[in-house]
DNA sequence: CTTTTTCTCCCACTTTTTCCCACAATTCTC
DNA sequence: GAGAATTGTGGGAAAAAGTGGGAGAAAAAG
C-alpha cells in the first residue's frame, strides 16, 4: 500500500518509456499512477487515489477567478496524466513532461514513500550537488527527537 | 472519466480548427462545448452544464447596475459559443475568440479538470516565465501535510 | 442575380502511440 | 554452480491520433 523507498538508475528509451524498478512497483496497489510536474523540474508520480486527495485540496481552496489559484491550476494539475504500466513494467511518459523535466536517456528514479520522482540524471546530480549548503542547514533546523 | 487532465501541444489550421487531444476528448460527457474568453489571454471551454452554472453564479452575485457585474458579464458571458466537436476530434474556434487568444499555429491545450484552456503557445511559456517567482511563493504557502 | 467567400462534411496521408514479442543480463533457486 | 525465473531494454506491426485538403452547401458581397 506504501509506495517504498530506493534510488534507481533507468534509461528512456526513444519511445518515451521508462521502466519502474522492479522494487518500487512491488509497493504499488495497481498498476496505473498519476504524473505531474514536481518542484525543482522533476516529475512526480501518485496512486491515482492520493492523486485525487491532492488534487480536491487544490482545488478546494482555490477559484478560477484568482491568479494564485490559476497558477497552482496550470502548473500542477493541468500537466497531471495517468499513465499505465505496461507488462514490462514500464511507463510512458508524455511528451510534455519529458520536455519539462528535461529527460534524456539517464533517468534516475526514486522512492520517497508516498510518491516517486524521475529526474534527468544529469539534473539530479546538478540539484544535489546546488542544494548541499541548504541540506546542511534544513538538518540543523528539524526537531527530531529520540532517534 | 473523472480525470480531464493533461498538456498538449496541438496546431491550429488555416481554416481555424484545432484538435482536441484524445485524452481530453476522453473525458467528455458529449461533444459539445461552450467556449469563451478566459483570464491571463486564453480560452477556457467548459461543458454546456458547467458552463450554465458558471453563468448563473455569475448573474446571481452581480447586478446589471454595478459597473464592475457588467465588466464580467460583457468580458466573460458575452464572448461565449458553443462549438461541436467533429469526427476528426477538432473545433472550430470562432474568429474573434482567435484574435482575443492571439493563436497562431502552434497552441497549447490544457485541461484542468473542470474546464479546458487554449493559449498560443507562445503566450503560454510566457505566462509560465512571467509567473515563475509568484508560483514559488505561493506554492511554498501551500499546506499540505502528509504528502 | 451572379460571384465570391466562408463553412461543413468527408476522405487521405503522416506521425505517434499501443500492444506484443524477443533477447540479454541479472538474480534466484535448488 | 547450473538451470530457471525475473528484470531491464529494444524493436516490429497494428491501431489510433493529428493534420491537411477537396467538393459541395450555405452565406455574404457585389
Amino acid at each position: 500500500m506504501e509506495l517504498v523507498t530506493g534510488e534507481f538508475r533507468n534509461t528512456l528509451d526513444d519511445k518515451g518509456r521508462l521502466s519502474l524498478p522492479a522494487k518500487l512497483r512491488a509497493g504499488l496497489p495497481e498498476n496505473v499512477l498519476v504524473v505531474t510536474q514536481g518542484m525543482d523540474s522533476c516529475l512526480w508520480l501518485f496512486t491515482p487515489e492520493r492523486w485525487n486527495a491532492l488534487s480536491e485540496q487544490l482545488f478546494a481552496t482555490t477559484s478560477l477567478f484568482h491568479q494564485q489559484a490559476r497558477i497552482i491550476q496550470r502548473r500542477i494539475i493541468a500537466p497531471a496524466q495517468e499513465v499505465e504500466i505496461d507488462k514490462a513494467g514500464r511507463i510512458a511518459i508524455p511528451q510534455s513532461l519529458r520536455e519539462y523535466a528535461g529527460l534524456s536517456k539517464d533517468c534516475v528514479v526514486l522512492g520517497i514513500t508516498k510518491r516517486l520522482e524521475i529526474w534527468d540524471a544529469e539534473a539530479y546530480r546538478a540539484w544535489i550537488d546546488a542544494t548541499e549548503a541548504e541540506f546542511a542547514a534544513a538538518s540543523e533546523a528539524l526537531d527530531i527527537q529520540n532517534l
